[in-house]
DNA sequence: GCTGTGAAATGAAATGGTTCACTTCTTGTC
DNA sequence: GACAAGAAGTGAACCATTTCATTTCACAGC
């Protein structure tokens, strides 16, 4: 494996002086045509490929963007990394997609390795277990976007999208279609993004003149595919069973889905259910989904955008409107 | 934004010199404990992180993973990364996942950037079309490693699973089941990988004295969902309609339950379906789908440990073996 | 007290691309 | 033909770390 040939061979080789070369490779300066002929035959001769640690040595920071994310393989995170790697791609940029699996210690091996990489930007998903890694990487320089939620002090720009509105516009439309014995199907409040999107359901059952203590609620832990069923066939167990159900995500709708079909309840009619996120199984379920949409292709292709954007941190921008797609379930 | 400390920060701050204090962060050479002690005091108040770029830029690697997949949101892959990731995390390295979604373009694009940032090693989805950019990849240094079938040339070491066994114990089990009037639900044979397992389907078939010629097969584009819907109602619309299927992988065997499910049929008394790759919707599908499973967790892992391995590159191992895993959609 | 030995510490040189003050060349104007 | 001004080209110095030949030091053995 012949050592990688450098700047100066090109340079020497080309009969070109050093300068001139580096010019060449980051265009700032014009040069010659026949200067830019001879430079391209070098190259192509030598096989040249800068050395981008270089750049990054001499105090710049490397065309990485890394995308923290609790669970990589959650379908909504992974739309949203595609809209980041697409402006990442469209500017140079490579993603490092740091899956922490809430593991404390591995986003502190993340962050040692961001830092000492000098990455470029960090767009997080808001939690408040990497509040104080963010701001360390802050702190040294890197541009930090949250993603989902504000994390308390308002220190980094963040990208959001209106979870109230999306539980509200939820729960509005079952209330439209006539149903009153209703539950939601969520999680422990850990999550905020949960906890708004309850709240927008109060919010329109309370509008719709109903009170709220009588909304029915389950809990679970969405990560896990037995918690998942456990809580569907609890919802199926409430006496006198809802005949509704709006629900966290999509990936529980569909647990709650298939549970309702196993024994034997017809859908809409029985019961209604309402996803979260439009996720692809929604679509293509044995009823199709009614969910509600998050833009969360153009919610990364955004983040990396604010990251990247030449003044960085920007004012934070106001959230994203979800919508309501309906299908057959409902 | 200071600028960062540098190591001579330190060893001003901790009257040490330069060698000592990279002696220190390095371990190559044993420090005492008196200099141990001012080293890290003077760290910990410059809150210096070093400069990984330097070692890079000394000839080095930089301590990056690139996993290269046509589609980073297939849970096959996912899954895949997910070991790749882990291995890579123990060994101080951080993975880009580089999804091209079949496109030259994007593949080049990734193949310059990885070039330039000097990764440490790659891991490949094998395809025909990455071919070329992997070979100048390895000529320039970089270890790569090629996953799900051997490229011809044998140049990279490869890890695979063996396809054709999978073909063939999935076969073998429709026809255990008394199955006679059984098709394949593939693509179009450009995947070597399809390839394999139809042939190992062919193979089964034939074992059991039946005549190839017979087996049924309908191919689709995997990767789109009307394609796969499209396929699906193909398959349920053959006259006389097969008793069992045999789907390629997972997500299409799903759009195939889904639709046979909305057109009234009985799983598995009117239609047996087996998958392949045991996606987690195949365990929580409305019936459980049996299927073949690929330790695909371990691939990548695996990948991952030749890929950093200090006598890379080891002779080409064994593939691995898939199983079967029952459930109620046979 | 002297020497030999090994451990620890030192700092100049090297790595490769960028920067910038400086030189050289070209073109236009009167 | 002289001169100004802009364009293109040059190369030494710089960035942060590692490497390694050299120096320093402590201590054992005689």
């Amino acid at each position: 494996m012949a050592t990688h040939s450098t700047i100066r061979d090109v340079a020497r080789s080309a009969d070109v002086s050093l300068g001139t070369v580096s010019n060449y490779l980051s265009g700032k300066k014009p040069i010659s045509d026949v200067m830019r002929g001879r430079i391209e035959a070098a190259i192509a001769e030598l096989q040249f490929v800068p050395n981008a640690a270089v750049r990054v040595m001499q105090g710049g920071r490397s065309h990485v963007i890394a995308f923290i994310v609790p669970d990589s393989g959650n379908p909504f995170f992974l739309e949203v990394a595609r809209g980041i790697e697409d402006f990442a791609i469209d500017n140079g940029h490579v993603v490092v997609t740091c899956n922490t699996e809430g593991d404390l210690e591995r986003e502190r091996h993340y962050a040692k390795a961001l830092s000492e990489m000098r990455v470029g930007a960090v767009i997080a998903v808001a939690s408040t277990s990497n509040e104080l890694l963010l701001s360390t990487l802050q702190k040294s320089g890197v541009r930090v976007v949250t993603l989902g939620r504000q994390l308390p002090g308002g220190l980094f720009p963040t990208i959001a999208v209106d979870d109230l509105r999306g539980g509200f516009i939820a729960m509005s439309h079952v209330l439209e279609r006539g149903h009153r014995r209703v539950a939601f199907l969520g999680a422990p409040d850990a999550e905020s993004q949960i906890r708004e999107r309850f709240a927008g359901c109060v919010a329109a059952y309370s509008d719709a003149g109903l009170d709220p203590a009588e909304l029915l609620r389950v809990d679970a832990d969405l990560n896990s595919p037995t918690a998942r069923s456990a809580a569907s066939r609890a919802i199926l167990a409430l006496e006198p069973r809802p005949t509704a159900v709006v629900c966290a995500n999509d990936v529980i709708a569909l647990a709650l889905e298939a549970e309702a079909i196993r024994s034997g309840l017809r859908i809409p009619e029985d019961l209604a259910i309402v996803g979260y996120d439009d996720i692809e199984g929604a679509a293509i379920a044995p009823i199709p989904l009614t969910t509600v949409y998050q833009p969360r292709y153009d919610l990364g292709h955004r983040a990396a955008e604010l990251a990247l954007s030449e003044n960085y941190p920007a004012s934070t921008e106001p959230p994203f409107a979800p919508s309501l797609v309906v299908r057959t379930s409902t």
